[in-house]
DNA sequence: TTAAATTTTTAGGCTAACCTAAATTTAATA
DNA sequence: TATTAAATTTAGGTTAGCCTAAAAATTTAA
């Protein structure tokens, strides 16, 4: 296995490659790589056993090659961790650097750092890290638009875009934290939150979308 | 820069070509790579700026290139540090890991790194690590070879040699143990020592042209 | 259902590192 | 010093991944 088949492997997992067949096209622009080489590399993949490909249709990943996207996805997490937790990292810096270093690390290396960092379930966005034993993996998939006006919820993973994540930093809002929507601006405007019943925030509509929450009780206002 | 240059720049370092032009046939051996590729790769590295090259004389670092080994062999050892003080390693088991996490290592990570580690001044096998403001790192070259029978010296360093490491751990002899030397076997037999005073172990004569020792008062016994 | 647009594949090339075999240079020895 | 031995370079080839351009297949839409 080579770093650059990883790449392959773990963003096909991504693209829900474990249930759907993923096209060329979108690995292409994901890895800002042409669609020959695409088309090349799902051939090498195939003849490996990590994926399946029919030629023009699209590519799936066998169970080899979806627990192999897992392991490199839980390396990937661990790194992400440690760097908040140990480095002092921003959770907007740790992307990259997780990125390298999840190629350079053994199995006998995750284990170790896994049991160091206590077995975390979340990776510092909130993604479920994947674990052996075969936990599904569902994350929520409502966002604070989901949310009725004077509902509330808890913020349980935010997409990594850095300037959100930062901006996020900025307002401390982070995983975890519990808010309530306040207001939806017309026109595509704003959307204002409660955070932890206190202060205000404002947040846009594009970056609202990219803030997954998962509901507390049944705060709704019917009055 | 890439994997394997770095790979070559530390090793020419490390063979002492800061100060010295070494030879394309050792490069080869120590790399396990044939002498045309050493040939074809030096000459790269000459055109990077990284080494000065004379064809059939040898190569040796620009001060560039010996910047450049320095970091690098710095990160591999704060790497080997973080293993065994955090993750519980053996110190014959962080050698290979270290190797590759190295060149997953941003100068922002190992920054942090280091900070995290506390600022170590030396390896878990004992060598220096590199400093930016530029400490010598003279290494002691006096092995317990160069004591006298019932002269005393502590461990200062052991050269990377997974099965006299795992030896060591054995007898629990690590760096910084106060060793006397008790005896010489005849006919390359194997050397006594006293261990802390206490203890005796026995070490095979070309286990101990590894160990490198730093006295620490005139005891030879002069009765 | 045929033409146009999109996607994918094939063909042919590039670079970084590696290799072996042959040619060359340097060093060692008779 | 001439010859042999050792080290090094050059020549020509390989693989992994990438590329562009052209050809083929598929999808969309007229």
């Amino acid at each position: 296995m080579t770093p650059n088949k990883e790449d392959y492997i773990k963003l096909i997992f991504e693209l829900e490659g474990e249930t759907k067949q993923i096209p060329n096209k979108i690995i292409a622009e994901q890895l800002a790589v042409s669609a020959a080489s695409v088309s090349e590399m799902l051939v090498k993949l195939s003849k490996d056993g990590i994926t399946t490909y029919v030629p023009y249709k699209g590519v799936q990943l066998t169970p080899k090659g979806a627990t192999l996207a897992k392991n490199l996805i839980k390396r990937h997490c661990l790194w992400e961790v440690f760097l908040v937790e140990h480095l002092n990292y921003s959770w907007s810096d740790i992307h990259e650097e997780a990125e390298l270093l999840e190629h350079a690390t053994s199995d006998k290396l995750a284990a170790a750092l896994e049991k160091y960092l206590n077995y975390p379930t979340i990776c510092p966005h909130g993604s479920i890290i994947p674990s052996e034993n075969g936990v599904p993996r569902i994350q929520g998939t409502e966002t604070i638009l989901d949310l009725e006006i004077g509902e509330s919820a808890e913020i349980s993973r935010v997409l990594e875009e850095k300037e959100l994540l930062d901006y996020m930093t900025e307002i401390d809002l982070g995983i975890g934290r519990k808010v309530k929507l306040i207001a939806k601006a017309s026109y595509g405007g704003p959307i204002t939150l409660a955070v932890e019943e206190k202060r205000e925030v404002q947040i846009s509509l594009k970056a609202i979308e990219k803030i997954y929450i998962k509901r507390i009780r049944s705060e709704v206002v019917t009055e």
